[in-house]
DNA sequence: TTGATTTGCTCAACCGTTTGCGCGGGTTTT
DNA sequence: AAAACCCGCGCAAACGGTTGAGCAAATCAA
């Protein structure tokens, strides 16, 4: 059991200045040594080489900031890592920028604008590489986003992505998916498909709309909007969707919701109202999260949208961007990554 | 809908240097003013100060770094952030750091010590102002975190702490809450009461196997060490460990799980050996979570940790040393915060 | 009126590293 | 033998901001 912090603070870290004195060279001559310039003898730059490893040099990487103007830290906002979903794509950013010698800098919106701007300042000021940003449901804006852009700080958005076309952007193919969810359930025999969407303002849920109506209207079925309902993710709001859905005289058969948290509030307000779950009425969700696993009632099939992947991508597309800037290439085209989903009905 | 990213950079930040030119004043003179500095006359002040707020001026704050060898940033590394606890404990500890104009760094370690150590090493090239960490439940060699204290980068621990003294921490009274936890449940008339503990590095394992022993001895029973069993907190370790428990003459009555994935594991297992779940058989465990609301079958009790307040505080007793050292006066205590847990009985 | 003090600003050094340029000495080319 | 080149290294500027010292002008005290 080694003692910790007891040593008194000897060492200030060395830098080159302290290296070039004790070998009685110029700063100029180590810096170039351990880059290993050609210009520099072998043997300066052995002897150099040596003594840096013997005093654990390591350069300050905010010195170097100066000159090259490069921070080797990237910023990543998202709306709670405590949802699996956005843990998993941390997991996956995390683990490209570790290889990459990138470091993240984590900041939660907690699906509030507000909050999201004041990250994304605190990101400028550190001056960060670029921005990995997955949007709060409340954002509709997007000065703080162009703000960005316009300090020449490139943000790739993932999951939760803006409707334009001039942004780099990861994101899962919903409208296929949903209708893939929805011919499932008609094979299945269900035709009163309900459908609890999310806020209006996220891209995603108009995506999932679409394919809903899509699918079912391809069946040649009128699309009953009597069982389209929002909520805005809350329990309170996604159990007024389901009380909206159950209260009439010809409830749905079926039920998709947004994603599997939504489904699991969902599900404990059937439960609550004596609905069979997955018995009298079926239940879907996007996201297939390993945590409905351990759930009283998991969705009965749920859309994987690869978290993981998403994030891998997001950060591979950052590092492209980045090294163009350094060549000083002029960045022409904008990353459009679509991640198929994947039906997961094994749960049956 | 503003286009993003379509406008050319324009304008490189803003500097001071620029500011200067502008107004045909010395640098330092602007510099003074924006810091309010009672030398400067009103009038260049408010000049300044005007144009400042034009431009968007903002400080390079990895210049002012240079001076004041402070980054603003502090590294927060911790096991894995889909599990609850942690992702609460974040949040507090993200909270608090806005207020104080602080970022944060983040890493996983995903339980390995060689990735904490990866880790920590990126924190220390970037020159995190301090580091708040819940060790990997492999770390049992402190080299790494030493190395940090070398370098003069105050460590505070939280929950997953070291046995040592000599260092400051956060975490949760679980000797105390796990006495209470054994009476609880003696008072309910259990006698033969199991303990699936979690690995042995921990030292909150052995504050849980402490206070276990302590409890059940005070009742005059024989501690029987057929009971205590041990995972590393994989499943099918956790399963190996029912399996122990169960496969005896004499089974448990009730089972204490380290904590409430574990539990989720445990269950499903006794699930699949139709052990009675809260019938037969009582689980209880350490973490409170909320996930396990959704669960079929949640623990009957759990004992909150506190995980937002054990962060909230982690960052406020590295707020305090930080501030002590910029005041370049001694560290002299070490800080030790022992949050008392509350065991939660109301899931009954 | 003279000396002392205050006011308002500039100069220059510094933080750690990179990099263009230059210089002296040796070697090769013509 | 002079011109051209290469080798190995040092000088100094630059990145953006802070800060102690210093200086001239304005203000004050006596």
């Amino acid at each position: 059991m080694l003692p910790i912090a007891s040593a008194p603070v000897e060492n200030k870290l060395p830098t080159i200045k302290e290296i070039a004195k004790r070998l009685n060279v110029s700063v100029s001559t180590v810096s170039r040594a351990l880059s290993d310039h050609p210009r520099i003898g072998l043997r300066t730059k052995t002897k150099v080489q040596e003594l840096a490893k013997e005093l654990n040099y390591e350069p300050n990487i905010k010195a170097i900031f100066f000159k090259q103007k490069k921070t080797f830290v990237i910023g990543v906002i998202l709306p709670y890592i405590r949802e699996e979903f956005f843990s998993e794509a941390i997991r996956g950013i995390e683990t490209l920028a570790l290889e990459h010698d990138y470091t993240i800098l984590l900041g939660q919106s907690f699906d509030d604008c507000d909050r999201e701007k004041k990250v994304l300042d605190a990101f400028k000021k550190q001056r960060v590489d670029g921005v990995i940003i997955s949007l709060s449901k409340q954002t509709n804006t997007y000065e703080h986003l162009h703000a960005l852009e316009k300090y020449d700080i490139p943000v790739v958005y993932f999951d939760r992505v803006p409707p334009f076309e001039n942004v780099h952007k990861v994101y899962c193919n919903l409208y296929q998916g949903t209708v893939e969810m929805v011919n499932w359930l008609f094979n299945k025999g269900h035709r009163r498909i309900a459908f609890i969407n999310g806020p209006d303002k996220l891209h995603a849920s108009k995506e999932r709309l679409n394919g809903y109506i899509k699918a079912i209207s391809s069946k040649k079925i009128k699309v009953d909007m009597q069982l389209v309902e929002r909520t805005d993710l809350t329990k309170e709001s996604t159990c007024l969707a389901m009380e909206n859905l159950f209260k009439t005289k010809n409830p749905p058969n079926a039920v998709i919701t947004f994603n599997d948290y939504v489904h699991l509030d969902a599900v404990l307000y059937a439960k609550q109202h004596h609905i069979k779950v997955n018995k009298d009425v079926l239940f879907v969700s996007y996201a297939n999260l390993p945590v409905t696993s351990y759930a009283a009632y998991p969705p009965i099939a749920s859309l994987e949208q690869y978290p993981y992947r998403q994030g891998e991508k997001s950060m591979e597309i950052l590092m492209d961007i980045l090294k163009l800037k350094i060549e000083n290439r002029e960045i022409n085209l904008y990353h459009h990554e679509e991640i198929a989903s994947t039906l997961i009905t094994t749960r049956l």
